[in-house]
DNA sequence: TTTTGGTATCCGTTTTTCTGATACGATTTA
DNA sequence: TAAATCGTATCAGAAAAACGGATACCAAAA
């Protein structure tokens, strides 16, 4: 068995096709044929469905890719060390983030990083997160936070971060029924509600909540851009709903009024995704560590009553 | 970075030598060393300090190892993986035990394992801690059961079995102090004591507890015979200190007097011994499941009072 | 000083791997 | 229905890597 022939096999794997896969792993199509049929035929097994239009795993495959890819996330471990990256913190993260987080969590944890590990560089994306989920597939991201209702690829593997809670986000000057320190949603009803576009996955939790629990809407507003929301509904009868790390800034009440949701309230988990067959680089992993760091203490303010 | 490198340099790693490894898998000293020196041009490490006597690891050469067995293990279940020897149970299964285990608990645990798994062989030896570690070392066993008072190889890694109590053990009609079900050796002396060799790791743990109680030892016989011992002791004014499984047969006190040693308790961990670098099979793991479970229940009758 | 046990290096041989071309099947397109 | 397209399997020669014996070298022991 060989290491090669396992990052050939992971490959076809991921990329359901041997071509596609041996153009990523920069090898000839018929050279990953032959190593995969090889591995099938000196173990008596079959991985892969063929058929005209790529390749489909066995039960078997799946199993085995499971394996497979803790044998080379195990290998990269053993070369980092031998590189020493594993003691040197250098190099580039490349990190992705839903856009909740680039509001409140991020300034502080760059302040750090910064701080602490100045000579490394460091680049943020924002985006939703089926987007960012296939740039850590394609290995352009050391990994990403995104909402937990986000249905992971294979590849990749998730670390739950925390819960928050949404909160309702209104002018500062609007008058609404509060109940011990939340809102009843329904008691607002109609509402004239600013939403994210249909690509964002709060979307859908967003709306789930409203139709179970019979909340009225009187209008929709779709807007994707975060500064755009947020002063609409600073100087207007908009509401929009927000995650509870997003609300920190406006905790004072000076520009906008927030609440969260009660009976019932709505949540929402964060989770770090990363792919499976790579760990974590040494400086991901601390910049992982202060971004989780800060996610406490901004959840902290949000106790979940 | 090649699986085969992995395993080379491990060989030489723990043979502490590029002639001897060779020998073990079945190359030639001429290759590995290539491939050794070759990792280590290509990262611009050194692993070893060569020497006219043999290698011994860098820092840098510990480190790699304690990664590169990670490796190698995550490759042998991916391969049993692919072999499908996951999910059936067959094979051979060889198992060292400490000869404390073969009196009580080994009994049980053949009889269940046997009549779950028929088809599966099953080898056991019996031997001291020193010379069952180097068998598995060695990959002549599967796993072994030793006390935890041994130091293991680097090679190996151990999990812990559970605490187990000495007692006294004296012919039946003989007449001892006891106190709250136990007895202080103290009182007895002076003791004529049976003991088991010197290569035994009971032997220095007894000693040691004999010297720093103060306790008096008129004379020692040293018996490696496990029936030897128990007869004697059941027809003799002779004595000896023996693991609370052991005893278990005698709790009846039809042949023998049992008693745990208090003030201060005895204690004893058991440990199961393997190779880092290859996983126990499915049906090893099985085995030691079971061996875990005898185990347990035999050492309840021993609580820790 | 000689012997012994160990490692590094060299080079011809053998084995493995890689690649490009080709064949074949299925699905989509004209 | 025929052709074109996309995908995989297979083959044979070329390239690369591994292997293994011989040798050189070193250091400690005899």
């Amino acid at each position: 068995m060989k290491l090669q022939q396992l990052q050939y096999f992971v490959a076809v794997y991921e990329q359901g096709s041997f071509s596609a896969a041996a153009e990523k792993v920069n090898a000839t199509q018929s050279g990953l044929s032959m190593h995969v049929s090889q591995m099938e035929k000196r173990h008596n097994v079959v991985l892969f469905h063929r058929s005209s239009s790529g390749v489909s795993p066995t039960e078997e495959g799946r199993a085995f890719y499971l394996e497979a890819v803790k044998v080379l996330a195990a290998a990269c471990r053993a070369e980092d060390r031998l590189k020493g990256l594993s003691k040197s913190v250098v190099g580039h993260v490349h990190v992705g983030l839903m856009p909740t987080f680039t509001r409140a969590v991020l300034t502080e944890a760059l302040l750090r990083f910064d701080r602490e590990y100045p000579e490394v560089r460091l680049s943020i994306s924002e985006g939703y997160a089926s987007t960012l989920a296939g740039e850590v597939v394609e290995g352009r991201l050391d990994f990403a936070v995104v909402p937990a209702s986000f249905a992971i690829n294979e590849a990749l593997v998730s670390k739950s971060m925390g819960q928050d809670r949404e909160c309702l986000v209104c002018a500062a000057d609007r008058d609404i029924p509060m109940t011990k320190n939340g809102v009843h949603l329904k008691e607002l009803a109609p509402l004239r509600l600013v939403l994210p576009g249909t690509g964002n996955a709060r979307r859908t939790l967003i709306e789930n909540y409203m139709a179970l629990n019979e909340v009225e809407v009187s209008s929709i507003l779709e807007l994707d851009t975060m500064h755009g929301t947020l002063n609409l509904v600073a100087s207007s009868d908009w509401v929009t709903i927000l995650p509870g790390i997003m609300c920190l800034p406006d905790l004072d009440g000076s520009r906008r009024k927030v609440a969260m949701l009660v009976d019932p309230p709505l949540t929402v988990d964060y989770m770090r995704i990363e792919t499976r067959k790579r760990p974590l680089s040494a400086v991901a992993q601390i910049f992982a560590d202060i971004l989780q760091e800060e996610l406490n203490s901004a959840l902290e303010v949000f106790p979940y009553a």
